[in-house]
DNA sequence: AACCACACCTGTTCGC
DNA sequence: TGCGAACAGGTGTGGT
């Protein structure tokens, strides 16, 4: 699943064929690829056609590639399985392909998209940010990024801190994969309050999910299966470095207890029941706890 | 204002 | 063997 790493090696790898290039041709071949277009495909292609590409920048898992000379940009989201790859010219059509640009180099761009959750849009940009990522926090990679505010609004929020870490709005970039290994590396049970964090524990976790993420930048990223690919249609390496996502059952690399997942607000969680302890029921605010209670998931997929 | 559950998707895997 | 349920999960929205 595309997170922040797999969405910077993809940003690296369209930097040269799209920066400088004009487009040629927008075809939308999926009308679900354009739904955060409310202008829908036919005004998306007048927008982009016969105009010169900038450099595609990233913020959290948005990529975006400002249009030349024009307060605009193609905004992407990955989703769950969005791809883009360069291609040549005539390629015959991946099955998933929901939108292809031609460029000027007579190369063409996909945007692939099995479970179509990602999308594209062309969007105002102001100081440099597109609208719909306004609303995004800055990520750990970004030079502005505030580790010490970005702690203590942590502290502040009234949830749990694998919740905090996959909030958009506190933190960007940060998925299931790596907020797991974050966890997993600061030894904090993802259930943990993030009022009963210490400054060191919080600062630590954000510290740990940069420095997963920069890991797997440096490898590419992680590829489970063919639904994360790079522009040229290459896996990412750092699945085999994961020490508790998508390793239930398996040895804890510190200590050796089986890695356990469970249910977790709609996804699922793995971490080391001994390196990440859960935290007591109690203490805590009446409304944490009545709400801690009343949402506990099922266990699933348990292995023997 | 802050927080949470859920809809949105489809290919694959699993149990019966 | 075949069928259907479960599962993967990022984000926007609407409800509390």
């Amino acid at each position: 699943m595309p997170e922040l790493p797999e969405v910077e090696s993809v940003r690296r790898g369209l930097v040269d064929h799209l920066a400088g290039r004009r487009v040629t041709e927008v075809e939308v071949c999926h009308p679900r690829a354009v739904r955060r277009h409310p202008a829908g495909a036919a005004d998306l292609r007048a927008r982009l056609v016969g105009r010169r590409l900038g450099e595609p920048a990233r913020r959290g898992k948005y990529l975006w590639v400002p249009v030349a000379d024009d307060d605009q940009a193609l905004v992407a989201h990955l989703g769950m399985s969005g791809q883009f790859r360069i291609v040549d010219p005539g390629s015959a059509r991946h099955p998933h392909v929901r939108a292809v640009l031609g460029l000027s180099d007579g190369q063409e761009l996909w945007f692939v998209d099995q479970r179509t959750f990602g999308g594209l849009a062309v969007e105002p940009v102001q100081d440099g940010v597109p609208c719909s990522v306004t609303h995004i926090a800055l990520d750990p990679f970004d030079a502005r990024f505030d580790l010490a505010a970005t702690v203590d609004r942590m502290r502040r929020r009234r949830t749990e801190v694998k919740r905090a870490l996959l909030d958009q709005t506190l933190v960007s970039g940060v998925g299931n994969i790596y907020a797991d290994e974050a966890l997993w590396r600061s030894r904090l049970h993802p259930r943990r309050p993030t009022a009963g964090l210490t400054r060191a524990q919080a600062r630590s976790v954000l510290v740990d999910a940069r420095a997963v993420m920069s890991e797997a930048l440096a490898v590419g990223g992680t590829s489970f299966d063919a639904l994360y690919v790079d522009v040229n249609g290459g896996s990412g390496y750092f699945a085999r470095s994961l020490s508790a996502y998508g390793r239930e059952g398996q040895p804890c690399d510190r200590c050796g207890t089986p890695i356990r997942r469970e249910a977790f607000a709609n996804r699922s969680s793995a971490f080391c029941p001994a390196c990440q302890r859960a935290p007591r029921r109690s203490p805590g605010p009446p409304s944490l706890r009545l709400r801690r209670s009343s949402d506990r998931g099922r266990v699933r997929g348990s292995r023997p």
